[in-house]
DNA sequence: CCCTAAATTTAGATGAATCTAAAAATACTT
DNA sequence: AAGTATTTTTAGATTCATCTAAATTTAGGG
């Protein structure tokens, strides 16, 4: 598999790859930053191989052996995030490049060698679920802080945008995966809302909350 | 830089690139088992780029620019040797193609995190030098064991040869670096010698002894 | 149900990296 | 010094991954 044929693969998946519902390949093209002409192409070579089933002007779905490459992709990438914050110290807004390169180092060794390292963790630094070596792979049970009823509680389980402003804005306000979170407040104008996070009160605008995904409980 | 630029470059320091004297197509083309006229191309790229100097039929030398970019690819692939022998427990006989993978990641933040986990190593799992940050490099003071004289001693401080085979073999042997070895006699006929080693003795083919590196002392 | 707008694909071009086969330059040899 | 052998380069083709511009298909609105 060529680098260019992982990224494609990988990007599918996550647009959706675990349903049965075609992707479109404008949504591909936006997603990866490239022209939808060049996704056509790419379609057609990957249907050629088996990875990814294709229908003229529908779209794409991944095949089980798409689904396989896309887990092991996935899997390679965020094992390398959480060794590059584990291990080597880097924040976690700043791993996502890097972690984009390594995840196409070909060496089942390797990378099993780094999970062991790591002590086969189950989640990367942003909350997301690491499939395992045999492709298992469970979504975690989480919602979005922004669709928590008021007074409603919460665990910090995840991020939804991982871009280095958001991540920074969080660490700037001190708020981790695995603090307690409770919505005090809801303001109807802009669904901005007022939180407690640590014994601190917060107010967060629905921008930030919508891309927080907290475990409710009681 | 493109990952074929960074092999070709690689390529060229290691077949001399520290000298003025000028490199062939042919023996760039030997080493790398492509073709001379994939060489050439190249090295017209290259020379546009400024890293190495080519003379039409005569050959290419690597450029102040070309030698700093090889260094730091060398620098690369002897840390990442070291990160998986003495963080992943890899055997030095299974380093080098994944090392060949992982000296192409584009981060700097990334290589000299690993240089700090690893505590600054001078030398990679084979015994050669690891080019500084800042492009520092010198061999070291070494010998082939099989140009010792009579009664000789020397410590074992490296291999020339890096195949499995060939590293499999001084594992059998136990022959390792920073063994010391005395040469105790050697056969006219086919120049093989018999060492003593950790104590035992041991008979050794030329063709080993011309592939390990001593360090004489008295 | 037709017609336009949007999405998608085709056709043709480009650049990187490679190859083969033929041509050119260099090196050897007597 | 001439002729042959070797090395190196050129020319032309191929594959991957991309693009632009034109053509086609699908979808939505009156």
């Amino acid at each position: 598999m060529t680098r260019a044929e992982e990224n494609y693969i990988k990007t599918i998946f996550h647009l959706g790859g675990n349903e049965t519902q075609l992707i479109s390949t404008n949504s591909i093209a936006e997603e990866m930053e490239t022209k939808p002409s060049s996704v056509t192409d790419m379609a057609k070579r990957l249907a050629h191989k088996g990875l990814v089933n294709y229908v003229r002007y529908q779209g794409v779905t991944l095949t089980e052996k798409g689904k396989k490459t896309a887990l092991s992709i996935v899997r390679k990438h965020r094992l390398w995030e959480v060794f590059l914050v584990k291990k080597l110290d880097f924040n976690w807004d700043e791993v996502h490049e890097v972690a984009e390169q390594l995840e196409h180092i070909k060496s089942e060794k390797l990378i099993d060698k780094i999970d062991e390292l790591l002590d086969f963790p189950k989640y990367d630094p942003h909350g997301d679920p690491i499939p395992t070596k045999s492709g298992e792979f469970q979504e975690r049970d989480k919602q979005l802080l922004s669709e928590l009823p008021i007074m409603a509680k919460g665990v910090c389980v995840g991020v939804k945008d991982t871009s280095s402003s958001f991540l920074q804005y969080l660490d700037k306000n001190n708020i981790a995966l695995g603090h307690s979170i409770q919505i005090l407040e809801r303001e109807d104008f802009d669904d901005s809302i007022e939180i407690a996070i640590d014994g601190r009160r917060l107010h967060i605008s629905n921008q930030i909350a919508s891309n927080l995904y907290v475990k409710q409980h009681d």
